[in-house]
DNA sequence: AGCACGCCGACT
DNA sequence: GTCGGCGTGCTC
């Protein structure tokens, strides 16, 4: 018997592989299994299972079986094919995209000392291994083996190094494929519980502290807070649980439950709950947009909907925004829905996310909430998916498989026969165009919920307030005084500003050259928090020179701001004020990220400055005064999206305003006051925006009046990746019928991570159209042998940039 | 994407 | 003379 296998391998073709025969039987379609792939071992998806051998091939043998029970039945993996074709790639990365559960097995490359290499080692002089890679790695090896991922990260260059090593004998490199040490995770998400006192060996200090710490307080406690009580508790729990002294577990998720919202429906949710109620009843496809102002109330819809799915007997999915998955959000979903749901959450570890997969494979949970991988979850029965903020960006995946959450959906529903609600106060042109048509059914929430006033918006014209003051200053007097009030009144406000850092730029007076990142075409952005030039687009960080590298001069001046210096000029204009800022910078992970939020919630602060971050569905009672600092970041991005984007994060970020007793007020300051994006914002009107930009977007020849692709070219040799643009671009000129090819022309970004970037637009009136050119391209790439990077093809893509 | 195989410059 | 660079081609 043979199984064709689809492997995570920029090839479109299955493998086929022998099956042993004890696996005969077992290994069934949508099962992985593990299998040689010339020098390495690769997990791959099983497609097919017959007993056709290949001719003329010699076919190798499939060495182990991941799953006893399929991950993906017929429907997921037929969905996945299908996100393979139209997203044009390759059917083995879809599937593991699909399939979160990578981390069950670690595979992997260990390296260790050889008896040779170990000489070396020791012969090292102290102070070499301050300098020299190749000491330097030979000394950590010294100490212990070391796996290979670990040490890509500790050296950017380290394969090159350790294969050099390799050849000379020094270290030798063992393929692992072990269980995970449970043990190695983070402190912060490990539970330690005393078990029993050691026998009569002596235990270092740091070790025996702990014990007793443990001993005297029973019960789990989290590792990472032990580490305030007990100095170096991590690595003493570590030690203790290798003796069996303690006992060590991964943290369960936790769910702050919130207080019940007010259950009650005003008319006109009970009208949009009753539309969809009865599509629900009627069975089949259907979809609607559910376009709800801020504070009307969609989630309580949502929740209901569910449960009438419930009730019925079937299956939910809810999907939300990557940033929207707080434990706070998981924790209304816990609770309205008990056991019976699945959070599939990024943050949790790999067992944890393991184990909610696995109760709604098997049936356990029926209610899945989820990011953008959930549209993939294994739900059967499915009656219902909710796609909530529909329009927001973080449901296209920005990397292979670049897939749109909400259009996969959407799919998904239609081959389910299930329901479609897609959520949004902002909804994206394509999705609310689709009403027109005929596509969705739309349902409008017009008022806000408990007839609350929607804020009141006034933008301030900075040029005007320059004009008056004579002084370039990041806030207005009309700001100033806005806050200057709430801090009287112990009401709250939020501050957005859409770009981190501390300064955009820096430059030097004399000769104007400006810092930029040696390894990308962008401008260093200057993080005074720790003192660094960094980019953003590569991580690169570099010091802040004193004078020009180019002219000497030492007239170097910072322009431009982010969130760093809002939060830094406020703290000066307001000394007495608790401040907090939320951006990337502060926020390493979602648990911070919820501890700011919640400290807020909570009255801990009265101002919160943040990116877009802050804007994004949070319901904060006490906050009366919204301040974008400035409206025009992103506005004059080369983008077509960039008025949609900015009217979107402004009406979001305006809505934050007002959502408890009291009244908001939003103000926004800007230097294009009469932007129609920045105009339509400030009244809340949606449907003045949509006409508008519509008109813009069918003169254009944008979506949704064009199927759109954007190829991408890349190469770290500048000339290379120009010829192959220019390639694209001759085989499109003419282009074929029905499609308008512009470009190619140096990316947005020219350079990123030192590779240089031409991009074409293609714009499609059809959408088969578009896909035979896709293929014909791809198909053109392999015959010219081009590296399979050098490539990028983004259907349908969010951003240009 | 990795990884091995194979042909040209700077060191012992 | 070798070591080691990375261009080229393949993976059932």
């Amino acid at each position: 018997m043979y199984a064709d296998v689809s492997l995570p391998v920029p090839l479109h073709h299955a493998f086929t592989y022998r099956l042993p025969l004890t696996l005969e039987h077992r290994a069934r379609p949508g099962c992985r299994v593990l299998v040689p792939f010339g020098a390495r071992k690769l997990t791959g998806m099983v497609l097919r299972v017959h007993d056709v051998a290949v001719a003329g091939q010699e076919t190798r043998e499939v060495l182990r079986l991941v799953d006893e029970e399929p991950v993906l039945d017929q429907t997921l993996l037929a969905l996945g094919e299908w996100v393979a074709r139209y997203y044009c790639a390759p059917p083995g990365e879809v599937y593991r995209a699909m399939v979160p559960l990578a981390g069950e097995v670690r595979r992997g490359k260990q390296y260790s000392l050889t008896a040779a290499g170990l000489d070396t080692a020791r012969q090292l002089v102290i102070g070499d291994a301050e300098r020299d890679p190749v000491s330097q790695l030979l000394a950590l090896l010294e100490a212990r083996p070391l796996s290979a991922a670990w040490l890509k990260k500790k050296f950017p260059d380290s394969a090159a190094l350790l294969r050099r090593l390799e050849k000379r004998g020094w270290i030798e490199a063992e393929e692992t494929d072990g269980e995970r040490d449970p043990l190695r995770a983070a402190a912060a998400r490990l539970m330690v519980e005393f078990r029993a006192r050691p026998g009569e060996e002596r235990l270092p200090k740091a070790e025996r502290e702990l014990l007793s710490y443990l001993e005297l307080h029973p019960g789990a406690h989290n590792l990472k807070a032990i580490e305030a009580s007990v100095k170096h508790a991590s690595t003493a729990a570590r030690a203790l649980a290798r003796r069996g002294l303690v006992e060590m577990a991964p943290e369960p998720p936790t769910f702050h439950e919130p207080e019940r919202p007010p259950r009650t429906l005003n008319p006109h949710q009970l009208a949009a709950f009753s539309r969809i109620g009865e599509a629900l009843a009627t069975g089949g496809f259907h979809a609607f947009l559910l376009e709800g102002v801020t504070g009307s109330g969609k989630t309580e819809i949502y929740l209901r909907a569910i449960e009438e799915c419930l009730a019925r007997g079937r299956s939910a999915l809810l999907m939300v925004p990557e940033i929207a998955l707080t434990p706070a959000v998981a924790g209304q979903f816990h609770h309205r829905f008990g056991d019976s749901v699945a959070i599939l959450h990024s943050a949790f570890h790999d067992a944890e996310r393991a184990g909610q997969w696995r109760r709604l494979r098997t049936g356990a949970a029926r209610v899945a909430v989820g990011t953008r991988s959930a549209v993939f979850a294994p739900i059967t029965g499915l009656g219902l998916i909710v796609v909530d903020e529909e329009h927001d960006q973080s449901y296209k995946q920005q990397e292979t498989p670049r897939y749109h959450g909400r259009d996969v959906a959407v799919l998904r529903a239609r081959e389910a026969g299930a329901c479609v609600v897609l959520g949004s106060a902002t909804p994206a042109l394509e999705s609310r165009y689709n009403t027109e048509r005929g596509k969705f059914e739309l349902i409008l929430l017009p008022e806000r919920i408990e007839k609350r006033p929607m804020p009141e918006v006034e933008i301030i014209d900075m040029r005007q307030e320059f004009l008056e003051t004579r002084r370039n200053a990041t806030f207005s007097r009309r700001l100033v005084e806005a806050v200057k009030e709430r801090l009287k009144n112990g009401e709250q406000t939020m501050l957005l500003m859409n770009r981190r850092g501390f300064s955009s730029f820096v430059t030097c007076r004399s000769c104007g050259k400006r810092v930029e990142c040696p390894n990308c075409a962008v401008t260093l952005t200057y993080h005074r928090r720790d003192r660094r030039l960094l980019c953003h687009y590569c991580g690169h960080a570099a010091r802040v020179p004193s004078t020009c590298a180019d002219c000497g001069s030492e007239h170097i001046q910072f322009v431009g701001g982010g969130s760093e210096k809002v939060e830094d000029e406020l703290r000066q204009l307001f000394p007495e004020a608790r401040i907090a800022r939320m951006d990337r910078d502060t926020v390493s992970g979602k648990r911070h990220f919820e501890t700011i939020l919640q400290g807020f919630r909570e009255g801990a602060f009265d101002i919160l400055v943040g990116t877009q971050m802050i804007a994004k569905g949070h319901d904060i009672p006490n906050v009366t005064l919204v301040g974008v600092v400035s409206a025009d970041v992103g506005l004059s991005l080369p983008d077509f999206r960039a008025a949609e984007r900015t009217f979107q994060l402004l009406t979001q970020a305006a809505g934050r305003a007002g959502r408890g007793e009291l009244p908001g007020i939003v103000l926004i300051q800007t230097i294009n006051p009469e932007h129609y994006a920045i105009r339509f914002a400030a009244e809340q009107n949606y449907a003045k925006f949509y006409e508008k930009e519509l008109q813009f977007r069918r003169a254009m020849r944008y979506p949704p009046f064009a199927a759109l692709a954007n190829i991408l070219v890349r190469s770290e040799k500048q000339e290379q990746a120009y010829e192959w643009s220019a390639d694209l671009g001759r085989m499109l000129d003419p282009a074929p019928e029905g499609i308008k090819a512009l470009g190619p022309a140096e990316a947005p970004v020219a350079r990123i991570k030192k590779e240089y970037r031409y991009q074409l637009l293609l714009k499609a009136v059809s959408r088969s159209r578009l896909n035979e050119l896709l293929a014909a391209i791809q198909t053109y790439a392999a015959a010219q042998r081009w590296p399979s990077t050098a490539l990028v093809i983004d259907v349908d893509p969010v951003s240009l940039l």
